[in-house]
RNA sequence: GGCGGGGUAGCCAAGUGGUAAGGCAGGGGUCUGCAAAACCCUUAUGCGUCGGUUCGAUUCCGACCCUCGCCUCCA
């Protein structure tokens, strides 16, 4: 079987073939967050995108080199620098370590590289050097370096090839005044900002004097030098495409420093974003949330991830109180279903159920069609609960079954539920109950049963006996 | 205005030129002292609207309506 995957430069799906010569090593890039706040629900649904793409990718066998950037200086960040009256890299620290913590809690896998944009200034400074020196790029009057898009085509390079735009027809000026450039043309954009007095500290020496990188250039200079020039996977949000992918594309294969026809990125990869009840998320609708929100309504990171990845990457996606419910009810499902297989496959170990890794790969394999490989899931969990309903579920089966669960569960990155040790009050409960019921006093029983669940604990009995369960609720 | 996605059950969401996966919620049943969990049955003659192509359309084509994204620093 093999991997297909949507790439947005040729806008179709292909076979996701890899550089590397023998075929195992994948450079995987995926733009990351600017940390000048708390990162949203959407920007975490990219995130996790990202990482099943990584995941699956090294599931599927591959030995994935996965980077992801640390924008910590832009426009936004230093205004907030300013008025917060700290210093860059401390308003920025706070940002990125929140981050880190929220994409735990997620369980994103660290990606291999988390490079700062600020750390690398000396290989952005080389890169836009390497423009200018090839003829691609320019100081303005302003003081400003921007890369032309003008000589880059002249130059045989292609520019709209992510997004097609009619340059004619674009509605200059409506979202940033021309008058602000002193650009060359409307298209061209910053490699390096000249530095103005409200950057404040936050500024760098370079050839064309002190200033600070572009947007752009970041991802093109760090991506390469992890990476090297060409890489397989690049990824991102939908919005990114353009004009932040494009113009990534021209400076890093306007640089020239590709093998003969090779391409900066084979495969370009977007996300789509997610609505929130239903609207475009926003602080007014009251329907903004941080994934900070999420889980201080009481919501496990397992269940924000799981409804994450039950919509296909490219649909726009809506996120609803609602739907998390029902992914904390799902998740109950799978875990009951868990717990019951590790009860009975007991010690024993054996090869994974090659019936659910089939249907899941297939499923992954066809661009990460990630509904259908829940469906094969959810399939599985009730074809388990039958054969133990059916009193079929042997000690080996259960085992398999456990075994491939635990194989996509490196992909899925949903986990088991942690079993909450009982307090002895309510273990002391639970036998009062037992005693209650022996004497057949089932008010009493009741009543007890009652009590446990206001205090959060439930209670199932089974044929070996009753079962403790910590309520979740959110 | 240009370009690109979408509109599938109460909600979320796959999918296909041949008669609609899966999840949540709901209804009925089995099991249970009663529950819970689980299982079984059930819930779209229908896939935005109107036309067209076809033996056959939710799927292809056209128009229209609605919605989302991008159109210069937004995941």
């Amino acid at each position: 079987m093999a991997l297909q995957l949507y790439n947005t430069i040729t806008r179709s799906v292909e076979p996701f073939v890899p550089l590397d010569p023998e075929g195992r090593r994948v450079g995987l890039y995926c733009c990351g967050p600017t940390v000048y706040d708390f990162g949203h629900i959407g920007n975490f649904r990219t995130f996790v995108f990202a990482d099943l793409v990584r995941r699956y990718l090294e599931f599927k066998g591959y030995a994935v080199t996965a980077v992801m950037n640390i924008t910590d200086v832009e426009d936004k960040i230093i205004a907030r620098v300013r008025t917060a009256g700290t210093t860059l890299r401390e308003y920025t620290g706070r940002y990125e370590t929140a981050f880190f913590e929220d994409a735990r809690a997620l369980n994103l896998l660290p990606p291999h590289h988390c490079p700062r944009a600020t750390e690398h200034i000396g290989d952005i400074i080389a890169l836009i050097d390497t423009l200018v020196r090839r003829g691609l790029a320019y100081q303005a009057a302003d003081g400003s370096v921007y890369f032309s898009i003008e000589k880059y085509r002249a130059a045989g390079g292609r520019y709209g090839r992510l997004v097609n735009l009619n340059f004619d027809e674009m509605r200059i000026g409506e979202r940033v005044k021309s008058d602000e450039y002193a650009k060359d043309a409307m298209a061209d954009f910053a490699l390096w900002k000249a530095r103005t007095p409200e950057d404040g500290a936050v500024t760098w020496a370079s050839p064309w004097g002190e200033g600070r990188p572009g947007w752009h250039i970041e991802c093109s200079a760090m991506s390469m030098k992890i990476l090297g020039p060409s890489f397989d996977l690049h990824l991102g949000g939908e919005d990114l495409a353009f004009p932040h992918h494009e113009d990534e594309i021209a400076q890093s294969e306007g640089a020239g420093v590709q093998a003969g026809g090779r391409p900066f990125v084979k495969h370009w990869l977007h996300g789509a974003h997610l609505l929130v009840e239903g609207r475009k998320m926003s602080k007014s609708l009251g329907n903004f949330f941080t994934l900070r929100d999420l889980l201080s309504k009481g919501f496990a990171g397992r269940e924000i991830r799981y409804l994450l990845l039950t919509a296909h990457y490219r649909e726009s996606f809506n996120f609803t109180l609602g739907g998390l419910q029902g992914a904390r009810a799902a998740l109950a499902r799978l875990d009951e279903c868990l717990a019951k297989l590790r009860d009975v496959a007991g010690a024993i170990r054996a090869e994974p159920d090659a019936e659910l890794l089939r249907g899941f790969e297939l499923a992954l394999d066809d661009d990460l069609n990630v509904s259908a490989a829940w469906a094969a899931v959810f399939d599985w969990i009730r074809r388990m609960n039958r054969a133990s309903t059916d009193n079929e579920l042997s000690p080996a089966r259960a085992a398999a079954a456990l075994a491939a669960w635990n194989r996509l569960d490196t992909v899925l990155g949903i986990g088991e539920r942690p079993d909450a040790e009982a307090p002895p009050e309510i273990v002391a409960l639970l036998e009062a109950r037992q005693q209650a019921r022996k004497a057949r006093e089932f008010q009493k029983a009741d009543a007890i049963r009652g009590e446990m669940k206001a205090r959060g604990w439930l209670i199932e009995d089974t044929p070996k006996g009753p079962r403790l369960k910590q309520e979740t609720q959110a």
